[in-house]
DNA sequence: TTTGATAATTAGGCTAGCCTAATGCCCTGT
DNA sequence: ACAGGGCATTAGGCTAGCCTAATTATCAAA
């Protein structure tokens, strides 16, 4: 019954698919992206991002609440997880299979997500061994549109004497990255917090091997973690 | 002394990576691409071929004479040699690292071409071992800029009697790529014309197991040979 | 309850690339 | 020498996406 569902929709331009995505990111917790909070992600003008919505929504893909912010449609959700796949996949193969440093893999991921054809992610995802997680620690969307939700908490605000697993770095500046994996402050690694400076100071924790890093709270924000269960 | 050199460059767009390969295509004995030509190749109105020459020529990377035709000068060939290595590479790697068809590579990598890295070129290339060729036998530019110009006769025009090498397969139609590999005419076989038909007609050939094929002319003219040498 | 700050939208304009229709150039055949 | 056909170009217009400037909506604080 809805035209746009009969349709043969036309293939999403990369504008739109970089609108979704960070429209994606933006209602994490569910609630509105702002125009303003997409306008600077995508590094746009706010005027821009009004036009653009007023477009998405004519096309199905978001719901527009005038002055108040956007939402996904089922329809939006959908290829914005897409292109988040895609995007996850790329990085897991070209650090996997081509010797890409994790700190570098996000721009050329980002180029790259809306050229590639879903054979071609599909073939790098077979052979990755079907990833799920990218190589940041984030969860890979399956290629039914289906995503891990996982209840992760950052290291800025664990308490003192708890142990957690470092699951995610939500972080893609290369040089933070670098810095990161030079600490070994990788996804998968176990922590215990020893202690904690006032005043927004510093994170303590030991690694596995006994040693211990000092994480500024800039960088703890980045760290996402799942704590250790029974204590 | 010339603006355009010194200048930072903007980077090439979509559509000039794609006119100007047409272009070199077109030029491969040296003449002129006419705007009909480029036009009919990149499936575009004569118009905007016009429109889009005369940036070019503006920008400095095509020579125009307005009425006869366009060429590429060092820096519109630079780029455009640079475009078809990425090509090549791209359906190299397709092939070789991801389980492609031949007949499947083309369109994909044609996408591909104007959103990849040089960096991630380059270790593709390197992953594959610096192929001189791809998988329908073009030669592969190296990275400094340099094509290896082969002299190259197609099927159809080799005598009967002769003894070839077939070097390249110059079409990119995945029906009949499809067609040809199963015949076994793949780049690298060696062949021996054996007869031809009157009247543009099909040309057979052995094959090194001795057994023989019956070739359309169409498919002949698509065949690139090196005749074998001391005969 | 009004005011002002902040955020969103509308108005109007720009470029890249494409299009069709109209015009202009070139060359060949008479 | 020139007429006509064919190809190239110019003229004028469209859409997607972006911009700045001007306007309008919302909300919190006086």
């Amino acid at each position: 019954m809805n035209a746009a569902i009969r349709s043969p929709q036309p293939p999403l331009t990369r504008s739109v698919e970089d609108y979704l995505k960070s429209v994606f990111h933006l209602t994490g917790q569910g609630g509105f992206a702002t125009t303003s909070d997409i306008a600077e992600m995508l590094e746009v003008a706010p005027p821009s991002v009004s036009g653009m919505m007023k477009r998405l929504s004519e096309t199905g893909l978001i719901e527009h609440v005038p002055y108040r912010g956007v939402q996904l449609t089922a329809q939006g959700r959908r290829a914005a997880l897409q292109m988040i796949r895609r995007h996850r996949i790329l990085e897991s193969y070209l650090t996997g299979k081509l010797g890409y440093d994790w700190g570098d893999v996000h721009v050329e991921a980002e180029r790259l997500e809306h050229a590639v054809s879903e054979k071609l992610i599909e073939r790098m995802a077979d052979a990755l061994g079907e990833p799920r997680y990218d190589p940041h620690g984030a969860p890979i969307p399956t290629a039914a549109g289906e995503i891990e939700e996982a209840e992760l908490v950052t290291l800025a605000e664990t308490a003192v004497g708890r142990g957690v697993l470092l699951q995610e770095v939500g972080d893609e500046n290369p040089a933070r990255l670098h810095y990161l994996a030079e600490q070994g402050l990788r996804p998968g690694v176990e922590l215990t917090v020893v202690d904690r400076q006032p005043f927004n100071g510093p994170t303590i924790v030991r690694m596995a091997d006994g040693t211990t890093r000092v994480v500024g709270q800039e960088l703890a924000l980045l760290l996402l973690c799942r704590p250790v269960d029974g204590e």
